[in-house]
DNA sequence: TTAGATACATACACGTATGTTTGTAAACAC
DNA sequence: GTGTTTACAAACATACGTGTATGTATCTAA
């Protein structure tokens, strides 16, 4: 086949990625073949092992392409919490849940990675990945919520650490049953069940322990 | 090999079953063969074609070990709601919070559910028995919380089958982020998460719209 | 006591995914 | 205009998992 410009390379990497989301999300992660991947399109596995090394460099990129995003918004959150924490925690936290609810690639992005990946030992570079992804959005997660408590919008004996676990806990459970269920709009309960949580921290018992 | 006796070879097949709780949990299901299970316990695959007709059969047998006896539990408290649902829900929650947290055998399953199976087309009967289950659950927690609506638990204008879905993802979204995190004890904030929960739903706002 | 069923082990045939190597036509540098 | 690199396609070698067929030693029932 022809050589293509730096365009052309870009946009079939692209379409690579395009595919491997339709492949992941019908067959799986690991019974996705990268001939399924290359066919879907329309391509062959040279084109795919030109533009990437294997698949678990694919997978990566294609969560990159939806997770970026996402962390970027946290991050501006984070650097400047504003008047009003809670509430902004609450818009974000329905933002999200409308992403999901709305985007078709966020939704089938989320959908591979909740419900067709096996993480496992092999995967393990990708574990610690998202494990440490996860840490950080924790920790950005306490942090917003230690500002609200000293602004008085939780109570002081709540565990911030703890609270966040719960925060996040949350939101994937609700994402997660959402994929499976759909027989509601989302977007419409969004700031409802967020709004119910925030409601629940702030008449939070208090403290059998600390978290540690 | 010569022929066991009835009971060995029952106990074989728990043997296969335990077999496979550790491969799975150690390769993902995917990626689990026939012959690592039969050589984790042992013996060979054909030991295993003996007692399951396929890797799926193994799956949904391994499934079954711990799921029954949690959906046992879940029929007694339907059966029975009592004077104090909410209360009562509150110590269920947190009582499986506690076997996740305790009990190795219900703790490697569920990680294997959560994080080493990837539900697609080619298991679509897996899958189907599965939605059946969630909704299942749906519903009798629904049922739950209009009992304690009735007795004056919740705000009337809380909208169950929405707070059951709530109820129902902040529990997996618990089990789930403990799983993958593991930093503290699971069994000591149970109840204090479970708790903090029902009181979001005692302070709920009213709903934006009706769910159907 | 013996015939058949049971509980496995062993061996084979088949499909299939992977990584790599080679081929090649167009783009680009000069 | 020629040489080199790019962006793939095509072909190949290797390995591996699955299902099944067959072998076999023991248990069990009559």
């Amino acid at each position: 086949m022809a050589r293509r410009t730096k365009e052309q390379a870009a946009e079939t990497r692209e379409q690579l990625l395009d595919a491997a989301e339709r492949v992941f999300h019908a067959k799986g992660v690991s019974r996705a073949t990268l001939d399924d991947i290359a066919r879907d399109a329309g391509l062959t596995r040279g084109a795919v092992y030109w533009h990437f090394d294997n698949k678990t460099a694919i997978f990566t990129a294609m969560c990159d392409r939806v997770s970026l995003p996402m962390q970027a918004m946290l991050d501006a959150q984070v650097a400047d919490p504003g008047p009003d924490p809670l509430g902004q925690l609450t818009r974000d936290g329905a933002r999200i849940l409308c992403l999901v609810a709305n985007d078709s690639r966020t939704t089938r992005v989320f959908e591979i990675i909740l419900f067709k990946t096996e993480l496992c030992d092999v995967v393990a570079e990708v574990m610690a990945e998202e494990a440490e992804r996860a840490a950080r959005c924790r920790r950005q997660l306490s942090t917003v919520l230690q500002a609200a408590q000293r602004l008085g919008q939780i109570p002081a004996h709540v565990n911030c650490d703890l609270a966040a676990f719960a925060l996040n806990s949350y939101l994937i459970g609700c994402i997660r049953e959402w994929l499976e269920l759909r027989e509601f709009n989302l977007a419409d309960q969004a700031e409802w069940l967020m709004q119910t949580f925030y409601a629940g921290l702030q008449h939070a018992p208090p403290p059998p322990a600390k978290v540690e």
